[in-house]
DNA sequence: CGATATATTGATTCGCATCAAATTTAGTGG
DNA sequence: CCACTAAATTTGATGCGAATCAATATATCG
């Protein structure tokens, strides 16, 4: 049992080459994550977990014991585990954090389904706490993420509570295509790893408007879209729908 | 500069008394609070700041500074510091944590409103983290504040997400009704602090629907209301709207 | 290739917003 | 303390945006 083997773990340092140039991206979701990293700095070697496509990663059902620094794929959370009769709180990818529902409780409050195959680094939360009370940097940064989360779902109580079904679809677009282009993906291409349904829950809206709004937003020439591809075409346009007035 | 003194400081202790029974109490708003009394027992003084009706505890151009816990009283906070035209975040009593907007930032992101005369410790936020870092019950207990606030909100965002304005109103209301019963008020009969804007803005409703939505809570006998005052007629009846399928 | 999810598109309904006016309450200065 | 003014609430009439219902088209998977 070596600290710093290779094998599964040994790749773990390379993911957060980066982490860096993210400490001062304030804006959504807690791309924070090189909690993973000071964990294993830490003597603590996360465990590898892949996930199939459609794979959860947790249930409402399942006992609260870890905390998932995601590595690849794309993720999705929500409220009750039915497949299609839930509420969507989040979608998620590479370097983001995800089990925090579970603070606090014996179980988890959410599911955490992988929408793509995935990989995650699954935290001993009893180990990171363990950690923690000798590393203060790994004290602040889990600080740093729950601030994170306060802040992305604050602007989802905005988005939820006063605008309208273009401006929210057209909040999402923008925010998914920021995320990716700091993961070093385009921002202006990529493909949606959720159905319309999910897209729905997730900003207030049923899956018939979201659809109509995409190709609303088509028409007005300012994205292309089939099915899940999608290309920003006018990034500019797409943030005017966000200021009706100037 | 004794540490016990009287005066100013001298009732902090008192008015945590019941802090042991709060700690179970999971749902909503970080009820928590005793960090106020955690930072006087470590040696910090919080100073009391009274706030007439109307006046900011802070607003979005202030330094962040402090974290408040509410000794008595009543706020809401805010995005945007404009008298009406803002989207409400919270509404907030005794011994709830205000301020954790301004975490991680040099300023505040939120306003914070007293909606009548209140009194609030702020605890200096440098010196919280300091005591925290020798203090380990200081740091669990703000962590414990974070996940409080993230569940509140995560609560929201199901409220404005899925349900009717009826459901919306009735959620609301059981939930205040609850955190009054908490603090030893009645939780059937009450002042509500805020216009039917706040309510509205909070709820995402216009204040027509939320007076209308009254009108027919009373006229179905579920509540007597005139103006800011609310009595609960029948609790079961107004919870059995949240779950019109059994 | 057939069977099942997922998307698109149309027709219609309904809930809430909007606009407008009347009423009540709170706040202010004489 | 009262008259006056501004703010908040209630209530009604109307319109719009998104939900709902429904059918077809397209993708995905065994």
């Amino acid at each position: 049992m070596e600290k710093f083997g290779a094998g599964v773990y040994g790749d773990v340092p390379e993911l957060f080459q980066d982490r860096n140039s993210v400490q001062s991206q304030v804006h959504q979701q807690h791309v924070a994550s090189d909690i993973a990293y000071m964990a294993f700095e830490g003597g603590y070697k996360p465990a590898l977990r892949r996930l199939d496509r459609g794979a959860f990663l947790y249930r409402p059902s399942d006992a609260f014991k870890c905390l998932y620094s995601i590595r690849c794929g794309f993720l999705k959370t929500s409220f009750g585990d039915v497949e299609g009769h839930d509420q969507v709180t989040g979608f998620h990818m590479s370097r983001e954090i995800l089990g925090l529902d579970g603070l606090g409780h014996q179980h988890h409050k959410h599911s955490a389904v992988a929408l793509e195959d995935s990989e995650v680094y699954a935290i001993s939360y009893a180990q990171l706490e363990k950690i923690g009370r000798s590393v203060p940097q790994v004290q602040q940064r889990m600080q740093e993420i729950l601030v994170c989360e306060i802040a992305r779902t604050h602007d989802m109580m905005l988005l939820l509570g006063s605008l309208h079904a273009q401006e929210r679809l057209a909040t999402f677009l923008i925010n998914l295509s920021e995320r990716f282009m700091l993961r070093g993906y385009s921002g202006s291409e990529f493909i949606l790893r959720m159905t319309r349904q999910e897209i729905g829950s997730y900003i207030g809206l049923k899956l018939e408007t979201v659809s109509r709004i995409f190709t609303r937003f088509h028409d007005k020439g300012l994205i292309d879209v089939r099915q899940k591809y999608i290309s920003i075409i006018d990034l500019r346009g797409l943030k005017h729908i966000l200021k009706p007035l100037h």
